[in-house]
DNA sequence: ACGGATAAGTCGGATAAACGACACATTCCG
DNA sequence: CGGAATGTGTCGTTTATCCGACTTATCCGT
């Protein structure tokens, strides 16, 4: 099926924001491929054609947030330098706002899997800024996406606990804290990174 | 072609509404065809297979809005009370403001469009309202549909005075001075009509 | 007045969406 | 437990939309 063609964008942009319309008044698990279809004013069929199941439309709508929440100098840096990294630490904790004051939770179902997500998309990001530099030895790659897995995660768990804890919607304090301590580590790894592929068993 | 389809609803609501749009920032007479399917998203030919020509586009949206305007009770109404009068003047004048303050004027061509439309869509409300009610006799149809014409025109062209003179946005004096003169004229010939059959040549 | 550019309509073939039907799985309730 | 109801996923056919190409008409500048 080609992408381009407007009806295909015009019918998936139905669905997603049908998807997101229910996901408003009822939670994740208790709506049908029926419901969505119902709501879009679409033939049940036609969802078919478009997504495999509501997995997979939770996952596109979760990318599509994704991106459009992290600003474009962040997902086009070419260094991790601290500023992209507050970039990144701010988009999190919007994301995270946004879409857990939004959705109904049921169950826990859909937390799970929008975290996964979301730590996938945080980690690829970086890994993609990492491997921009040139000055990375081919043979560290991989300690480089090693280093893009971690820092996903660490920012994205500080936003989510900063997000919990939750009495004040400043965002300074979660900064102060989380930035030097990726930043820390990072350097550490970006100092070998540059210089001659590590030995191995060290 | 069906006028169920999900399909047609869909692609005639978007003809509609980027039409709508163009208008607040184009004149009517430019704004082509190309236009109205680019802002869309449709192809053009799939416009020909809706409308004939932006002429009746125009047409069908100002029917539309006519109908929105006009609250229920007064289409509905099974007898010309002066209460029934009222809504006309008032839903009419609405109307006209609403037209007249989103859409831009460039030519007066759009204006006389509009005007013969919302006219006959008047006296089409009226003539409908003098049918129903049960005593009128066959023969004098003629001249209920004569008494809708007239008292259309008067409506649309207070309602339009009104708002040309508009130093003021209160409706007070625009019913004081309409509804009487029409309810006069109009009372008239109900007496008559509610008679037997009026003789030919007095 | 003439030629180029842009819009108006129209047409045929390709493709996405609608529709109804089907077999199967799940849930719910007496 | 059983059966009724509801959701899932798929299929074949019909229909609306897309797309490119074409002719005709209208507008505009040299």
């Amino acid at each position: 099926m080609n992408r381009e063609d407007p009806r295909v964008l015009r019918t998936r942009r139905l669905i997603r924001e049908s998807f997101r319309t229910l996901l408003r008044s009822k939670g994740f698990e208790s709506i049908t491929i029926k419901d969505i279809a119902r709501q879009a004013v679409i033939n049940r069929a036609t969802f078919y054609s478009h997504y495999e199941d509501k997995y997979a439309l939770l996952d596109e709508i979760t990318e599509q947030a994704f991106l459009e929440t992290m600003p474009e100098q962040a997902r086009e840096a070419r260094q991790f330098t601290d500023e992209v990294c507050e970039l990144l630490i701010l988009a999190t904790y919007r994301y995270t706002v946004d879409f857990y004051r939004t959705c109904r939770m049921d169950s826990k179902s859909i937390a799970t899997l929008v975290d996964r997500k979301m730590k996938s998309m945080l980690q690829e990001t970086i890994e993609t800024i990492l491997l921009r530099t040139e000055d990375i030895a081919p043979a560290n790659r991989r300690r480089a996406k090693m280093a893009a897995a971690i820092t996903g995660a660490a920012i994205y768990s500080a936003a989510y606990e900063w997000l919990t804890i939750g009495d004040d919607d400043s965002t300074g304090p979660l900064v102060e804290t989380t930035l030097p301590y990726i930043m820390n580590g990072m350097n550490e790894l970006l100092l070998e990174l540059s210089g001659p592929a590590i030995k191995t068993g060290r």
